[in-house]
DNA sequence: TGTACATCAGTGAACGCGCGTTCACTGATGTAC
DNA sequence: TGTACATCAGTGAACGCGCGTTCACTGATGTAC
């Protein structure tokens, strides 16, 4: 009865979506604890009472905002990982790094900025207690994580289990910090440097920062265990 | 009247810094939006309202909380780049780094863990929204922060202030991010390596991962800019 | 084609709860004369 | 030495507020017979 425009834009603009688009911006801009439902469905134009007719409650929203991103990156990641697994040669670890750098800009189809947003959601997850977002993504996408770290672990034979695992940890500790606050650092680049910089430079300029720290043989200068 | 014992007990636990105590353990733990007085107030065994008598409101008990590491930090990091800077050679990046290392450690003289729970405090500052602490450690200790930045630009005269820039804020989220979350990295040590390991000993294989992301000269496996 | 019922998306108002803060108050100690 | 007043640390109870959630309800659409 109605025309296909409006039926198109009923779809893809209804409640659910709404509440979906207007969660995640905030989420990201102030973090979950202090983003109400108040001020989401202010925002998304819709009823106070309709994330828990949808969603059930807010923590099933943080997960419903999350996996909108995960399902697809780690869809993307597993096929980046395939091709790399395909070649002949042992991957360096600039290659396995790399398999992470393409599915993350892609999520900028989701949406406007996907990228950035989703990153700043990852950073949110790990300082905020928000346990529940770990284990979600860990039972979910656990497996595909663990063949991302064998490859890293491949590509550096020369480092201990543990010396590998501890790099691990700083490189994650860099990934999540730079793109949590990776508007603040457009920011600052663009006052203090004159330089428009996006999410795809970042990373570009991230990657050989983290394989050089991954791959260094000096030794430290105070007696090492 | 009372004796000595007494009197020193009472002027080491009073009210004001049994408060500060119990506060920054649970800021550390929780985050500061998830601590709330009530919580601190009954883990202190004080009032709930001698929070906002002693410190008027719970904004100036976090501050109160930061300042009791941050005057001690910022004292001892002036006088290591003192020392460095007195040498006659220009410094390697990880003697800069190394500077902040001892002054860390020495938190631990504040009370056990300290270093520890300062640590996560800073990360914690990062990651809620809580800029009123990044303003206040700005205003009071930006000076000492801007002398560090410019002995790690001398260190690393063979790349451009931006690039330097970008890879100090790539530097500052593996410290914070590792340090945040450095209880986490102890257990996994233990419970996957079995290996019991301490600040110390993080930032002793921190230091030399940061040296060689920050002085790495390799291209980018994609096009530069 | 018409009627009765079921399902679904959405709504307005209220609920109980925990929060930071405030306020009038107490009781001990110090100070002035 | 004694009295009056001031200062200080601390207290118990209440305040108003914003929160996530609940509930009875509406109105549109679909389905069965």
């Amino acid at each position: 009865m109605n025309n296909n425009v409006a039926q198109l834009d009923k779809s893809r603009l209804n409640t659910k979506n709404r509440i979906i688009d207007s969660a995640e911006e905030l989420f990201a801009e102030r973090g979950f604890v202090e983003t109400s439902l108040r001020l989401i469905t202010t925002r998304a134009n819709v009823n106070l009472a309709s994330v828990n007719y949808h969603f059930g409650s807010k923590k099933s929203l943080i997960q419903a905002v999350f996996d909108r991103y995960l399902s697809v990156f780690f869809k993307d990641l597993q096929q980046q990982l395939d091709t790399l697994e395909q070649t002949q040669h042992t991957a360096e670890v600039e290659e396995v790094l790399q398999t992470m750098a393409e599915p993350l800009m892609c999520l900028d189809l989701i949406r406007d900025g996907g990228t950035g947003i989703f990153m700043q959601l990852i950073g949110r997850a790990y300082s905020e207690s928000q346990g529940h977002i770990r284990r979600f993504m860990m039972e979910k996408y656990g497996a595909v994580m663990e063949r991302f770290y064998h490859l890293i672990y491949a590509s550096l034979p020369n480092h201990s289990p543990f010396e590998v695992f501890l790099r691990l940890h700083f490189t994650m500790g860099a990934v999540v910090f730079t793109f949590a606050g990776n508007q603040a650092l457009a920011d600052i680049a663009l006052a203090d440097f004159n330089k428009e910089i996006t999410v795809e430079d970042i990373s570009q300029k991230l990657i050989p920062y983290l394989a050089a720290g991954l791959k260094n043989v000096s030794v430290s200068t105070v007696e090492q265990l």
